[in-house]
DNA sequence: AGCTTAAATGATCATTTGATAAATACAAGA
DNA sequence: TCTTGTATTTATCAAATGATCATTTAAGCT
């Protein structure tokens, strides 16, 4: 009885040095994800199907390899056209944040992201912060500019209202990916009334209308 | 040049069990909530002024000691009284919302309540699981009774409305405690602005407003 | 087929870490 | 003051873990 690779193949050995390095990326976002950056390097190994000295011909140290990780699940996650999207006043303004929106949770809502994202936040890792501001400047920004632009003589909205619908709605996939907690299938719905409400809400709230009840 | 443990004083020695098992204990929950639960032992006998084989008079295991901090952090947040304060008809709900978001943060929102109950959910506790069924049925449920019972006539609000209310709040202390960015000194004045702006939208969604802009 | 290069492995090291047990020392009671 | 109980420490173990290196083996080339 040999003990088989995970992956039912007999286990395609001497890949070229690039394809072996990703391949152990992909496997350590996948095993990071799961339990932390605290991992350890045998268990990952196996689970990429190589020994444990290889992935040292790869990445000097476990940190190195850290590192490749975090550039593998940060890179590429913010399109540069988003801002232009939002910006865009050719269209309502609700229906360009809907839009954002979808493409945003589309892109960021994953296992993999959304728990090394708070695993590295926890770890007071820089990137994280980077990645924050990113938001807050080019995003959550222009995204008030807009509100501020359309909304009526009363009290403007601030930036802290933006991380607030922002909050509201990253939070499904915390619940979802951190909490594993049961949310709606469909989360378009639930971003678009989330969206329409935060709308509405900041229109009467410029408005300057008493809250009922 | 003798090692002093970090607080001045001289080092108490020879603690009653039930004092020197508190202290290590509140130890440990500062500890694990800065670095997890993977931190070691010995940093942290060291930060509590002890030796680390004395953990082990008091507890089992590392486990049973992570456990005990778990109690410590979970029990008595949840105040009792909240159900009751949100279903008191003979305040306006806006204002019971208020005060009971008020209490709420106030009491989850440091940092070692925020990060320990992140970690926890980062390693799929059932903790947290109970406790945000907790929050569900005993908090968020009745909210949404009365909301439902004040609304107008058409489409009613959902659970997963109150859950967005909820994530909009609660980011506020992900943020400042997980991701330590900055947030405003004053949250109150945040959460009221999220609280009216909830329910002006849930007002005009149910009155069937078009969204504007 | 034989040679060469480098991908991959096996053996192993030094630390770290959770945990145990015997020895010590401090406080309370007789 | 002596005794006794136990809080605390010192010494130590075994397993886990990051990392290294010599050796092996598979693929590409002529």
């Amino acid at each position: 009885m040999m003990d088989m690779p995970a992956n039912s193949e007999p286990r395609q050995r001497r890949l070229s040095a690039d394809a072996r390095r990703e391949l152990i990326i992909d496997e350590a976002v996948r095993y990071f994800a799961e339990v932390g950056f605290e991992g350890n390097t045998r268990d990952l190994a196996r689970r990429a199907g190589v020994t444990q000295p290889l992935l040292y011909k790869y990445f000097a140290s476990k940190a190195e390899l850290s590192e490749a990780v975090f550039r593998r699940v940060y890179l590429d996650r913010l399109s540069p056209e988003w801002p232009a999207l939002l910006a865009d006043r050719s269209r309502p303004l609700r229906d360009r944040m809907i839009d954002f929106y979808h493409a945003y949770t589309e892109a960021i809502f994953t296992y993999e992201w959304m728990r090394i994202f708070m695993f590295a936040g926890l770890a007071g890792e820089w990137l994280n912060r980077r990645y924050l501001e990113h938001v807050r400047d080019l995003l959550l920004g222009p995204l008030l500019v807009e509100m501020r632009s359309t909304a009526s003589a009363g009290p403007k909205p601030e930036m802290e209202d933006l991380w607030n619908l922002h909050g509201s709605i990253v939070y499904l996939g915390i619940r979802k990916f951190i909490y594993q907690l049961p949310v709606p299938d469909e989360i378009g719905p639930v971003i678009e009334r989330a969206i329409d409400r935060f709308l509405q809400g900041a229109d009467a709230q410029a408005a300057g209308a008493l809250t009922p009840r």
